[in-house]
DNA sequence: AAAATCTCTTTTGTATACAATGATATCGAG
DNA sequence: CTCGATATCATTGTATACAAAAGAGATTTT
């Protein structure tokens, strides 16, 4: 595996905290490699907004409630862009990929038992097939490459992990009327529930951080 | 200087021609540095896009006139809700820096003369000063962060080369739409006339690449 | 006791050295 | 003469070494 990817996964599931200084040496032996290439990956992560340079050297970025509500709005505005152009340019082979994606979607629903943490990544990667094919179907190769650099927010934010089944049946009809959207060449109606798909998970995010921040605050009362 | 700034430069006024070949020593040599540092400022113009990795190295990016056109799509996606957002949540401090901005650029442009360099770059940088203010405004730090990758594209193909005062004059009429909108905290007026702003700049970048082409087919004709 | 300064250690930033891999050129065969 | 195979060369990718700076800790001073 690369550095690039090494770090960058170790900071998105959280292993790597907030605010935690990245030791180039340390780095460097746990993945055997030098300096040098660890040292090139920082400098990507830099650029990508994962890390936040110091007088010397990097710390993992601290994101707050506000940074997530920016950064999903970015997403909602650029997957709802995505969404009405695909509407207009998409052929018949991206409406299948969307499908596909759409049936695993449901498969992996079906299968899902809470805290599973193996049949959550599967179904945060099936979620994912879906948007990319939508983006891909844009006609705009340059926002699939800006979505994707769009800060990937740590998944420790995400909103699967606190999916019941009835709210993922709830994304599922939502994403089934985007496809239906797209598939009628609807390219209001298709950026609408993108929109309205994003915001919810969205707002699904922040009412669980509220509730963290409750518990922590309760934490802090009990001492 | 350092080497970020120094290639990052090159590229975008064109001294380093689309699909050259970065090579690393010659650089070094150049800018009195060793191959080390060259190579992290290449990885980070590398995650920004302006830069495409090879076998081995890399070269500076082509840009087809679609790129162009899927760009500035892009643009004018962020910067109208930025625009838009703007007339949502602006203080009286965001204005004057609009207006500021705005006298400045208006300046410019009555001291304008065709293809005087110094002041033509004047005037892409009052410009840019305009559009950061309306960005600032914009309640979303995210948003600065992710117009300004938005690949910078090469200057060869920046619109302000080819402008006459007529058009630039046009182009602060805008920018006094613009601003009023924001003033008058009405977002969609300040969306769609960002929009017309940016789509204007496009298609008059569009149509000279489509005359500069003409005249290299013309010189083909000739030889 | 608190603050400030000075020293020492740790870690970064840069340079250089070495190994591995494409690219190029030359030589031979069809 | 052209196409292909092989060998050499140039340049990258990685490792290591060295110098400089930041931070920590201890000692001193107010």
């Amino acid at each position: 595996m690369d550095a690039y990817e090494f770090i960058k996964d170790a900071i998105i599931e959280g292993k790597f905290v907030p605010g935690m200084r990245l030791a180039e040496e340390s780095l460097a032996k746990e993945m055997n490699l030098s300096r040098t290439p660890i040292r090139e990956a920082i400098k990507q992560l830099e650029a990508e907004g994962l890390v936040i340079p110091l007088k010397r050297g990097v710390s993992v970025r601290h994101f707050t409630k506000e940074d997530i509500r920016q950064i999903y709005d970015l997403r909602t505005l650029l997957e709802g862009y995505a969404a009405s152009q695909a509407a207009i340019h998409r052929t018949v082979d991206d409406l299948l990929k969307m499908e596909e994606a759409n049936v695993f979607y449901e498969e992996a629903i079906s299968r899902y038992v809470e805290s599973d943490m193996d049949r959550l990544k599967d179904m945060v990667e099936v979620n994912q097939k879906f948007h990319e094919a939508i983006v891909a179907a844009s006609n705009n190769e340059h926002i699939h490459f800006h979505i994707s650099k769009v800060v990937v927010v740590p998944i420790v934010f995400r909103s699967f992990y606190w999916y019941n089944s009835f709210q993922l049946n709830q994304s599922l009809q939502v994403h089934k009327t985007i496809l239906e959207a797209i598939k009628n060449r609807e390219p209001e109606r298709a950026r609408i529930a993108m929109h309205e798909h994003i915001y919810q998970g969205r707002d699904h995010v922040l009412k669980h951080l509220e509730q963290i921040k409750n518990i922590h605050l309760l934490k802090e009362e009990v001492k």
